[in-house]
DNA sequence: TCATAAGCGAGACGGTACGTCGTGTCTTACG
DNA sequence: CGTAAGACACGACGTACCGTCTCGCTTATGA
C-alpha cells in the first residue's frame, strides 16, 4: 500500500537538481529524454517527441519541468547519478590517467553536443544550469582527485600539486576537442596530453 | 624568421567561410547579426530581428545564408578576420602567455555563449561549422605559435615542445571555464594555469 | 406535394463541405473570414488578418483548413447554410421570379468578387471547389424549382418545362452581370430578363 | 532632336487597351503571358515565369505594364483582336446560334479561369478591367447582333427583339457553366439552351 | 568615328503573405 | 485526482512572389 506521505518524506533526500529522487514516471520521462537527445541531437530535440514516445501528455512533462531547458538539464543530472565510481587502479598514475581519459572521452563523445546546447541556452535558467554544471563536474572532480590521491599514496606526486582551482584540466581539454572536431578524440592525442601536459604539471619541481 | 601571421593577413581575406570577400551589403548584415547576438544571446537570436534592424528583406538574408545557423556562422567568421595580431612582446614567455591568456579570456567572455550555440547546432551544417572552427582556431594557433617561437628564439624553451596536436591547451581551458561558470575567468586562475600547467609542460625535461 | 427544401433543412446540416457541423471556434473563424472578405475583397484577403482579428493562431486555422483557398471555401459554404428558404408567394410566376431575382442579385452583389476569386483559384483544391459550387447552387436550385412548382400548381406553366439541366439561367445571368460590370444589376434589367427571356421560355409552346 | 513625339503619334492608332499597337517585343511578351496563363492558370501565374521564358528582364515588363494585373489584361486584350469575324451563315437562325455557341464555348473553355481571375482581382485596376470587359464583349456583341440581323433579314425574327441590354444571354450562360463545372459545356446543353431559352425569347409573341 | 544615351538582360533588394513547426498553457474526458 | 489527448496563442522559420532598383552590355544615333 502506498502511503504517499511517507513516500514524500523519502523523496526529500535528493541532493541537487532533482530535489526529490524521481518517481518511476519521472524516471521514465527522463530516460526517454536522454534517448531522444542521443538520437537526434540537442538542436532538433523536441518536447513533443518525448511526449509521443513516452505516451505521455505535455501537461505531465510541464508540470514537473517548467521548460524544455530544464527537462534536458534534469535528464542530464539524472544520467550522472551513479557515475562516481573510481576507475580501477592500474598501478601507476600514468595508467590511471589514461584509463580516466578514455572514460571521460567516451562520455564526452556521447554527450558533447547536448552539453553545448545546454550551455548555449544558458540564460534561460541560470541557476539550474549552474546546478547541472556542478553535478556534472563534481563527479569528475571526485574521480580525478581519487586518482591523484592514489598517486600521492604511491609517492608518485606531491600532495601540494592537487589544486582546487584547476583540477579540471583534463575534462576541459577532452570536452573542448570533442566539441571542436566532432570526431572522438584519438587515443594518441589523449596520450600526448597526459604525457606532455598533465604529467609535467603534476610532477613539476616546486617553484 | 617567420612572420606567418602577417603573411596570413596579406592573403585575400575571407577565403574560407565567406568565399569571396563580402559585399558591402553582406558586411552590413553580418555586422547587424553580431550586434544582435551580443545583445540578446544566441538562443533568443532571431533572423527577423536582423532583418528589421538592417532594414533588409528576409530574401536578402536567405539568398546568401540558407539558414539561421549559417548566418550566425558567417557572422562569426567575419568577425574573426583581422584578429591575427600577435600580442606585444613582453620580454619573457611567462609574460607573453599571461597577456595572451587575457586576450583570449576577454574574447571568450564576449562570445562564449554564441560559440556554444554554434557547436550545439552542429549538425545543421557540419561542413560550415568545421570551417568556422578552423577559422576560429587558426587565428589562435598563429598567436600561440608566435609566442612560442619568440620563446624559442630567446632560448627559453626547446623547439621540440611545440606540438601541432595539442597546441590548443590554453584556449581550450579558458573557453571551458567561461562556458562552465558563466563569469569571466579570474586573473588568478589564468596565472595558476600558466604557472602550474603551461610552463611545466613547455619547460619539461625531454623524456 | 414535395417539400424537399424542408426535408433538406432537416438533414444533419453541414454534411458536404464542413464535414461535421463546425465547432464554436470554427464557426467564429469562418465568421471572421467572411467579415474580412467583405471588407477588403478576395485578392487582398489575408489569413494573418483573420488570425489577428479572431485572436487566433495560424496553427488553429491551418489545422482545419489546409490553405487559404479552403478556408475561404469553407467560409462560403458556412454562409450558405440556412439560405434555403423559398421567397414568399406573390401570387403569380412573374412576381415570384422578380422577387427571387432581387434576392439573387443582392447576394451576388455582395459576394460576386469573392466567388470569382474562388473560381479563379479553382485548381488549388478542385474537389472542394466542386463541393462549394454544388452547395452554392443546390440552394438556388431549390428556390427556383420551388417557384416553378408553385407556378405549375397554379396552372401557369407546364411541368414539362422544368429542366434539370438549364434551371440555372437566372442566377447565371445575374452573376455574370455582376461580375462584368461591378455595379449592382439594375431592376430594369432584371425585369427585362424575366419578361423577355425567362417567361417566353417557360411559357413556350411545346415543340 | 528626339522624335518621340512623332513616334508617339504613330503609335496612337491602337484602340482600347493597348493604346499604341504593340511593338514586336511587347507582342512577344504578351504571347508568352498567354502561354503561361494557359499552362498553369491564373492563380499560379507568375511574372517571373514570363520573364524567364521570354528571356526578358522584369524591368522590361514593368516599364510597359505597371502590374501583374495589367499585364494579364493587356495580354487578353491582345488576344481578342481579330476575333470579330461573324460565324459563317448556316442558312437559319438556329444553325447560326448553334455555331456561335460552339465558338463561344470553346473560347470560354480555354480562358474561363483566367477571366475569373481578372474579375476577382478587379479592384486592383478598375478602369483597366472595365476596358478589358468592354473589349471582350464588344466582340461578342458584334457577333451576336450580326447573327440576329441576318435572322431579321431572313424574316425569322422581328427587329424589335434585339435588345441593347440583355443581348449577352448566350455568352453569360456559357461562361457561367464553364466556371461552375470546370468541364466543357456539353453540346446537348448548348442545344437545349438555344431551343428552350434563346429561340422562345427571340420568337416570342409581342407582349 | 566615336561618345552619349536609350533599351535591355540580369538579378539584388524591401516588403509581405504563406504555410510549417515548436513552446508552453489550458481544457476535456477517462480511469 | 492524475493523466493522456490534444486544442490553442504566440511567434520564428524558411519560401515565394511582387514591384523597384541598379548594374553593365549592347546598339543606334548625332557631333
Amino acid at each position: 500500500m502506498l502511503t504517499s506521505a511517507s513516500a514524500d518524506s523519502k523523496r526529500h533526500r535528493g541532493r541537487s537538481l532533482l530535489g526529490p529522487s524521481p518517481t518511476p514516471r519521472e524516471a521514465e520521462l527522463l530516460s526517454v529524454t536522454l534517448e531522444v537527445l542521443h538520437e537526434i541531437g540537442y538542436d532538433k530535440f523536441t518536447v513533443d517527441q518525448v511526449v509521443a514516445r513516452a505516451h505521455a501528455s505535455k501537461a505531465t512533462v510541464y508540470r514537473r519541468w517548467p521548460s524544455k531547458a530544464e527537462l534536458v538539464c534534469a535528464a542530464f543530472a539524472y544520467r550522472i547519478q551513479g557515475e562516481h565510481g573510481l576507475p580501477p587502479d592500474t598501478g601507476c598514475l600514468r595508467g590511471d590517467l589514461l584509463r580516466l581519459a578514455e572514460i571521460i572521452a567516451r562520455d564526452a563523445d556521447e554527450n558533447g553536443r547536448t552539453i553545448a546546447g545546454i550551455l548555449a541556452a544558458g540564460d534561460r535558467s541560470p541557476e539550474l544550469r549552474e546546478l547541472l554544471v556542478n553535478d556534472l563536474h563534481s563527479a569528475r572532480k571526485e574521480q580525478i582527485h581519487g586518482v591523484l590521491r592514489r598517486a600521492v599514496a604511491r609517492g608518485e606526486i606531491s600532495a601540494e600539486v592537487i589544486s582546487d582551482d584547476i583540477w579540471d584540466v583534463l575534462p576541459a581539454y577532452i570536452m573542448f576537442r570533442i566539441l571542436q572536431h566532432k570526431r572522438p578524440v584519438p587515443a594518441e592525442t589523449l596520450r600526448a596530453f597526459i604525457d606532455e601536459v598533465m604529467l609535467p604539471s603534476l610532477t613539476r619541481l616546486p617553484t
